[in-house]
RNA sequence: GCGCCCGUAGCUCAGUUGGACUAGAGCGUCUGCCUUCUAAGCAGAGGGUCGGGGGUUCGAAUCCCUCCGGGCGCGCCA
């Protein structure tokens, strides 16, 4: 397919210009803006015009003479003012794309290197927001890219369940509510207690502003919470765990799964930042300091001097406190170092809960652990999927890596960053918040846990079910309410998760109802509402006894006729997924999978309207469209997969 | 103050490892198309100083400089 030429054309030519010119460049090749300059160009030409010191045209007419067949290229031509214009051979293409089949997920080795995707990583004390599913989606989806391109992965829900955050929930049931664990317990059983917890959170929030000295409670409990002691203890370990089910429950309508959940109990009942902390100070990559403002801290030294320490906040990360604890990034530190296998500390794990295709989601713990539990960790590429809010602290945790010596694993560390999930000005006020005269002005208003400002994501994803389900009932009154649900369910999740995905990420969204409730244009539905129409041809075929044959011999000529470049940039396009996928994993942006399923989509529509046919007269020329609209389908279908989206039978 | 990100059509966004023509899409607006494979669709119209200004180049929305506007981060919080 596409993708193959391509590469096949980028080495030919290199090779060739190699060969008679003695010159090593690198071919870029790119579409042409119209089909008629072929599909296929490279402005190398131009380049090579700059080293031999000769006119690009002339250059490009030499190697379009001399560089021979290239297979799947019919001819070359040159254009403009030296560039190389390919056109393939469209009946070679429409055989790979139509009768070979679509694109095939490559397969991973149990023994290949292994790539960690650390996403949701939510606080277990409230429930999921929209936010929160921008990070799920981008994650999920890069783990279907990955795994869809051979990678083995492995999935990781990091939980901090001992944070300030548990504890101030922790602090609200028990001074707030005067409860006791055995009666949070109860409530924990509830299925909304993400939902209480949400509200509880923010009244906490709003109790220590009235009165600072409360804050003493946080404190007090976030230290019994670390040790493992007394009713707060109890309490947090009953808030956590039900929180993290919760959120395991909303994440899984979105299709979204994990393989491990390692727990921050465990990083410190395992002892993983003293054995870190041993291993910074050995090495030297961290310093205490004798004097000035951070005396008696154990600081990181950042970027090329480390003189000005004390000047530029910049300069230098504190890691140890001069109490002698340690800050959030020293932990993140040791989780990134076990990440890698390099800690020389490894989790037990017991099983948690089950996925949907009944494997076992894992999470660590302070037990004797399962002794078939897999290996978890040991990986050798690490995505740690975060809001650019926290692009410093990552920036930190690959400096530590560094400076221990583990140059390797730092290149191998990355921020898969993303800009925040903001509310539009309009949505905060549709959800009834009271936004001061300052935030009213601005574009977007950020959303806050403390302040119970956001929009939930169950809440979200009910009303799309609601909204998808009445017009299914409609469109399909004959089905079963259950097949209903059923395709109201894909619909819904399709237009939630194309929404979060079609972003790039560094674009910040800011949260509209309407569009995140529309179903028309460029969104999820459109998508696969385009599957379902080439079904829909394919199954009415069927009906009378028609089929597709195999192959086409004539698919050339259709291609080649008057009027067939429509349909020849439809098979283009079809052939192109595998471009898309490339693509997508490079640049690690999910959003490029998601413009090019729309982009078929909107090809195939348009294709839908032009040609019908169940009453095409040739039956030749009813076969080829026939084997056409299948190869579509089944890209498109494999496009929608990846990004997470399923496509219904009917809608 | 330092660092990172952003500024493209009324709105929301693609396009930014420099490339070819009238700079694209969706929404919204206006006009058409359902006795034909489901109109969650299609066709058409209108809409843009690619924030401003310099520079590099055969060629700049894309690279460099500068200015303006907006956001985020920079804690002995997580």
């Amino acid at each position: 397919m596409y993708r193959a030429i391509e590469e096949r054309v980028r080495a030919a030519i290199g090779a060739h210009i190699e060969k008679a010119y003695g010159q090593a460049v690198s071919v870029g090749v790119e579409r042409p803006p119209k089909l008629a300059m072929g599909e296929l160009a490279t402005p190398v030409c131009f380049e090579l015009a700059k080293r031999l010191k000769r006119a690009p045209r002339l250059i490009a007419q030499e190697i379009a003479g001399s560089i021979g067949a290239i297979e799947g290229v019919a001819r070359v031509e040159v254009a403009g003012g030296g560039y190389l214009n390919l056109y393939l051979d469209r009946a070679s293409f429409f055989r790979s794309v139509a009768e070979a089949g679509g694109l095939e997920a490559a397969k991973a080795a149990p023994d290949a290197p292994k790539v960690i995707v650390e996403h949701t990583n939510i606080n277990p004390n409230k429930a999921a927001h929209i936010g929160h599913l921008r990070n799920a989606a981008l994650g999920d989806t890069f783990v279907r890219l990955l795994r869809h391109s051979g990678r083995r992965v492995e999935v990781q829900n990091y939980i901090d369940n001992t944070g300030v955050q548990v504890a101030d929930v922790v602090v609200g049931y028990q001074h707030l509510e005067k409860k006791s664990p055995a009666e949070v317990q109860a409530l924990a059983a509830e299925p909304q207690f993400d939902y209480l917890c949400w509200d509880l959170y923010a009244r906490v929030t709003q109790w220590f502003e009235e009165e600072k000295t409360r804050l003493a409670f946080r404190t007090e409990t976030l230290k019994a919470i670390e040790e493992g002691r007394g009713t707060a203890a109890e309490i947090a370990v009953v808030v956590g765990e039900a929180i993290v089910r919760c959120h395991l429950r909303t994440m899984e309508r979105l299709g979204v799964e994990y393989d491990v959940l390692p727990r921050e109990s465990e990083i410190l009942h395992l002892k993983f930042w003293e054995h870190a902390f041993g291993m910074l100070k050995e090495k030297g990559a961290i310093q205490l300091a004798a004097s000035g403002k951070n005396a008696g801290c154990w600081i990181m030294p950042l970027g090329e001097s480390d003189a000005a320490a004390d000047e530029d906040p910049n300069a230098a990360k504190i890691i140890v406190r001069s109490d002698g604890t340690v800050t959030y990034v020293g932990k993140d530190i040791a989780y990134q170092l076990w990440k890698f296998g390099l800690l020389g500390l490894d989790f037990r794990y017991a099983r948690f809960s089950k996925r949907r295709d009944g494997g076992d989601v894992w999470a660590s713990t302070s037990g004797a652990g399962e002794p078939d539990a897999p290996q978890f960790g040991h990986g050798s590429e690490v995505y740690n999927v975060i809001d650019s809010r926290q692009a410093y602290l990552q920036h930190v945790v690959v400096a530590g890596l560094r400076a221990l010596g583990h140059q390797e694993q730092a290149n191998h560390s990355t921020h898969f960053s993303y800009e925040m999930v903001a509310l539009s000005p309009r949505a905060a006020q549709e959800m009834g918040y009271t936004l001061s005269p300052d935030e009213e002005r601005r574009a977007y208003v950020e959303m806050s846990g403390r302040r119970g400002l956001g929009v939930k994501a169950d809440d979200l994803i009910d009303e799309l079910e609601e909204a998808t389900s009445a017009e299914v009932a409609e469109r399909h009154p004959q089905l079963t309410a259950e097949e209903q649900e059923r395709i109201a369910h894909a619909i819904a999740i399709g237009a939630l998760r194309y929404f979060l995905l079609k972003f790039t990420r560094n674009s910040l969204i800011s949260f509209d109802f309407k569009d995140a409730l529309s179903f028309e244009g460029e969104t999820g539905p459109y998508c696969q509402y385009a599957v379902v129409r080439a079904r829909n041809i394919v199954r009415k075929v069927e009906e009378q006894g028609g089929r597709a044959p195999g192959t086409i011999p004539a698919a050339g000529e259709w291609l080649a006729a008057p009027g067939g470049d429509d349909l020849w940039e439809l098979v283009l396009l079809a052939g192109s997924l595998g471009s898309a996928v490339t693509g997508a994993v490079g640049a690690q942006e999910p959003a490029i999978l998601a413009k090019y399923a729309f982009q078929l989509a909107q090809a195939f529509n348009n294709f839908y309207h032009k040609h019908h046919i169940l009453s095409e007269e040739d039956a030749g020329k009813r076969a080829f469209l026939l084997l056409l609209v299948q190869a579509v389908e089944k890209q498109l279908v494999t496009a929608l997969d990846l990004l997470g989206i399923e496509a219904p039978e009917r809608m």
